[in-house]
DNA sequence: GCCAACGTTGGC
DNA sequence: GCCAACGTTGGC
């Protein structure tokens, strides 16, 4: 099994509105970025564990805990004109973008701020934390994941 | 709102 | 293939 972390900007999409959907799932459609999408596309599977952050957000922190639910299948939102997440230069034969769902498993109490994280030395190369890091679809490794869990409980 | 870092685009 | 210009991300 393969352990993730996914951005989500509260403001467009949050952890108390996937709370609120139906079964508590979603899919994970609007990821437009190439490196993100061969994640999600190659690696990310059925069962995975998923820590669901939030970007420009106050505070910035990981909020939960997700479940892969379905594994990679067209992101059809990049079709439609209407979209937020329409690319123009996508097409029915030319659609390079995926999406997966997710179920949320459990809802931190106290998220876990990027100043909280930054104090844990075990996470000191967690893709998050670097410099610079953009990357929407992060891998997270196992000891990096319980190092995370641990610090919920 | 600022701005550093990064990804993409497009001229050459 | 290089690289400058531009747009986006995202912390602060």
């Amino acid at each position: 099994m393969n352990h993730w972390l996914f951005k989500t900007e509260p403001d467009l999409f949050s952890i108390d509105d996937l709370a609120r959907a139906p079964g508590r799932k979603t899919s994970w459609e609007g990821v437009r970025n190439y490196q993100a999408r061969n994640f999600l596309r190659d690696q990310v599977h059925r069962g995975d564990l998923v820590l669901l952050y939030h970007s420009n957000a106050n505070p910035t922190a990981i909020v939960g805990l997700c479940e892969i639910t379905r594994e990679a299948y067209p992101d059809r939102t990049a079709l439609d004109p209407s979209s937020r997440y329409h690319d123009p230069k996508a097409s029915e034969a030319n659609l390079p973008w995926v999406m997966v769902d997710l179920r949320l498993k459990e809802q931190f109490v106290r998220p876990l701020t990027l100043a909280e994280l930054r104090m844990n030395k075990l996470l000191v190369d967690l893709e998050l934390l670097r410099k610079g890091s953009r990357l929407s679809i992060q891998p997270v490794t196992e000891r990096q994941f319980k190092a995370i869990l641990a610090m919920t409980r």
